[in-house]
DNA sequence: TTGATTATGGAAAACGTTTAACCTAAAAGG
DNA sequence: CCTTTTAGGTTAAACGTTTTCCATAATCAA
């Protein structure tokens, strides 16, 4: 059916050997000038592309890289899309594909998890887990199989793996010390869920903040936005409706920011007269939002160093750091304003 | 290093060949239930999985697919992360893998575009083509090599392939048609790229509506904002700075007319008291547009008949239909009104 | 009892590469 | 002139499966 070393060999007068040093440029010693040209035309000629599975067999490598993703709606979270943007770059250039997978199984009760499957299956070299749904359990056990894998924004207790960090405590920590600056005394800090590790660091970071200035913590201000616009909405409904005040918000992310600013201006508040709002991630791609103040990342540059430090493990290349950590930074925008209240 | 059919054939006591009957139950009346039993025993108890690879290199199924969007940035895109989550879907529910490729290289030249060299290795058993950027010709060319593609929302000339189309032409039928009820006589299209197929159709529809109504045809009405919030902005901006009178658009994307109101609502117009405004996709994943009359269409749906469609093909399963057409339905909500003026 | 059938299983080729080991003729070295 | 080296190859094993074909023992019908 399709065309093989076989075919070309045959057509040059050559030894199998001879078209795969001549393909892969390999012990180029061993083949003369002449041959060498002669089959190089013919797989010209033929459009000839080596068929990639049975290389894999032999070499234990299928230039592949699996990127997971707790669920697929996911990959529609700009924060994700950025860094698998970054992550598909890096891979491209290099010659890598990319495999998106999930960390949860799709309902019929599968067996193992899709990213865990791809791995078993030896489908990819190795995998960037953007996910925390992923068990710390499975992702050891990955670790002690030497598969190679890079963990995104989430650790592993006890464990130093190759991760790409962001510091959410310091982040968070930031955000909040810029309200308080600025006079804010009851802030609420809008998280996606205390699920997540993010979401307890940045805690950490805002009652840290808190202490320093000596403003007590209050526990009703803390709120779950499940990362999402409605929900963030909800959430924040919630507490107008209980009539907690407040005079300012930080978000575990833009677009819950945005649901915050949307539903105050609704309830007749003013940004940032009223309320300041700080988000996080700096996502931008919401021009509607274009004063909201926001913990910058450069989540693209994210992905690309998750994806070049995976290479380098599968290569087995010296790796510099074990982790690297982007620290946010505060990007003031309109959003924020003294605290004229009281 | 890692176990193999042959580990567990030695510690059964068994063949290869049984081993291989066991874990595919195929041929399972060529095995006593016993030595059933007892393999299965040791695979359990060694977590095995087969290698995918060499399965792959013999069943010339590699249980992978490749989506192919333009450039990666384009699951940035809500359009593509629904259809793409609808695929995922019905592929992980089937077994499949799903690849991610761009139909744009690098640009360092590389030799041909990443979702061909999927096909060319024979990593994936078929494609799903979401961008209008490959090359008609190479596509030609993967449909006389029998390689299983779906076409989504695009066609090629002269040639039925299977496909899954979005009725662009009546869907901007009605729109236009819709505000021209409402009095509108001048209504500004708001297209993507006239590069694409896609909105050359709309185009059509647009100017059928008009003609039907008897309001003559202006090129000036016409503008083009690259599917994305800025550059429809700035395109209409220029049409107020031209002083063109309008009293409607319609826009090629959710986002693109999300653009244009909060363009009109920044320069003192009213959206709907003074101008009304539809969107395409429906997309409703930015509540800011809570109000946005919309072209509705069942994305994710999309996805998984274009995902159904190419694991019949992949399958030989009989396909019922080649082309699936998609009718975009119009939902009305408070982005339009009567025009008043004139 | 004999021949046919059935149940159970193994051996080996094949898939398309890579690569270690081997071969030969010519060139080089002494 | 003989030996060693080098250039330019070839052969064949290996990668981990699937699958066809063959083998044997037990069972069955007559």
């Amino acid at each position: 059916m399709s065309i093989t070393y076989k075919d070309i060999a045959r057509k040059a007068g050559v030894s199998i050997s001879t078209v795969s040093r001549v393909i892969n440029q390999t012990d180029l010693h061993k083949v003369g000038k002449t041959t060498q040209k002669k089959v190089e035309k013919i797989v010209e000629k033929l459009d000839f592309t080596p068929n990639v599975i049975a290389r894999s067999l032999v070499s234990r490598k299928t230039y592949n890289v699996a990127v997971a993703i707790k669920d697929l709606e996911d990959i529609i979270n700009p924060y994700f899309n950025q860094v698998i943007s970054g992550i598909a770059g890096v891979l491209e250039r290099r010659g890598y594909f990319l495999q998106l997978v999930r960390t949860v199984s799709a309902k019929e009760k599968a067996l193992s998890p899709y990213y865990l499957k791809a791995i078993q299956e030896k489908r990819v070299d190795g995998l960037i887990l953007l996910s925390e749904e992923a068990k710390n359990k499975d992702v050891i056990e990955l670790f002690a199989k030497k598969v190679p894998v890079i963990l995104v924004n989430r650790t592993i207790p006890n464990i130093t793996a190759p991760s790409v960090l962001i510091d959410n405590e310091g982040g968070l920590y930031d955000a909040t010390k810029e309200l308080i600056e600025l006079k804010h005394k009851r802030i609420v800090f809008l998280a996606g869920s205390f699920d997540f590790q993010l979401d307890k660091q940045r805690l950490k970071g805002y009652k840290k903040a808190l202490k320093e200035a000596n403003i007590s913590y209050d526990k009703s201000l803390i709120i779950e936005g499940a990362f999402n616009f409605n929900q963030s909405a909800t959430a924040l409904g919630g507490l107008l409706k209980k009539k907690v005040k407040f005079s300012a918000i930080v978000a575990s992310d833009d677009v819950m920011a945005l649901a915050c600013i949307n539903l105050l201006n609704e309830r007749g508040y003013k940004v940032p007269e009223d309320i300041s709002v700080i988000g996080f991630n700096d996502m931008l791609l919401l021009p509607l939002a274009s004063s909201l103040s926001s913990m910058k990342l450069p989540l693209v540059e994210l992905g690309r160093k998750a994806a070049t430090m995976l290479l380098s493990i599968i290569n087995n290349d010296p790796i510099k750091e074990m982790e690297v950590i982007f620290k946010p930074e505060l990007i003031k925008r309109n959003s924020i304003g003294i605290n004229k209240k009281k």
